[in-house]
DNA sequence: TATGGTGTACCGAACGTTTGGTACAAAACT
DNA sequence: AGTTTTGTACCAAACGTTCGGTACACCATA
């Protein structure tokens, strides 16, 4: 098990029970690695695994969501792209989103700036695709924040309801919604 | 201090760290009762806090929520004053929904048949106002759910952007998104 | 009116367990 | 041979919980 598998597991646990419910043994049995190991890899323990799991997750988004939104193709196909990583990564509604789980709790003050550097990145991409298809900058600005807003309240309505529908729809009428004159 | 001022004290803990999070002793000093003395008011420990803390919340929603909306004004008015109720307890905006709160972790299968009874009570009631405004029942519920969705995304934004204006805006906006023909 | 009994509210200290973290030698790989 | 990885054994601190006990208001009986 390498480092870059081993955070992937991580990120599992992390998304699932927030910062202070991943505990180490939860942590260890995931990875399928012991203790030891976990602190082979990560010297500093638990904070530093949640590190490494955001600045993964911000490669992550940076590859597979602010690449495909600066793209080239029409606003429409863009935003449509986008909805499909989406999709897959919070593997259609099932799985919670690791940023707004780590900003709760006592782990709040220690990731709060990442969190909001990589939600403002997505805000900013999706907006500037908005902008784009002509509409203005402060609107362009609302609508996007809108946009992870309604994607957020799904993945916790998706939970609380034990019903992923309304994630899929907030997903299907995300192009729609955000290109409306 | 009572039961229900020790009540009220919880609930801030708990959502403001979950349930794995609300430690006896934050427990203990957000209500000025010793570990020992929270025995006293519930003898099953730490479950049976959440618990109460849920049911009180329920009774909270019935009285502040539900019962205006299945007031007597017209629905315009009757979201509005939901919108104001609603502005209240998450405290413009600051502070997080203790339902989406012990929807995650290991609280999540404890809880999680009241939470979904909680969240469905809101969403018919509001869905109801929407029936007696002209809408057919199914638009009515996707609408409903939307609400409640947009609300709790606006929370999570809110926390991860360090910004309440997100919620400010979707309770604004919401009586007229909610009746829009 | 005094006396003894009962229930409620509360707390300090300790219980056994789990937490995050460390030390180190054996093992596995290069 | 030398480096990387891991299992085992630990640790202090914090965890949720329990125990024995105090303080005090209430209420019956004498």
């Amino acid at each position: 098990m390498s480092k870059d598998e081993a955070i992937a597991q991580l990120i599992s646990v992390f998304r699932q029970y927030g910062y202070e419910g991943a505990t180490l043994a939860r942590l260890s049995k995931a990875t399928g690695l012991g203790k030891a190991s976990l602190y082979h890899y990560f010297p500093k323990g638990k904070e530093e695994m949640a590190t490494a799991v955001l600045n993964h997750l911000s490669v992550w988004l940076e590859e597979n969501i602010l690449a495909l939104l600066r793209g080239s193709g029409k606003p429409d196909e863009r935003i449509r792209a986008m909805g499909k990583n989406v999709n897959q990564i919070y593997d259609q509604g099932e799985q919670a989103c690791l940023l707004a789980m780590l900003s709760i709790g006592e782990s709040h003050h220690l990731f709060h700036t990442q969190i909001q550097q990589v939600l403002n990145a997505w805000i900013n991409a999706l907006a500037q695709v908005l902008v784009e298809a002509g509409l203005e900058t402060g609107e362009a600005r609302l609508r996007a924040e809108d946009a992870i807003l309604q994607i957020q309240g799904a993945l916790v309505l998706a939970r609380g309801l034990n019903d992923t529908t309304p994630f899929q729809r907030v997903l299907q009428r995300l192009p729609k919604d955000l290109l409306k004159p």
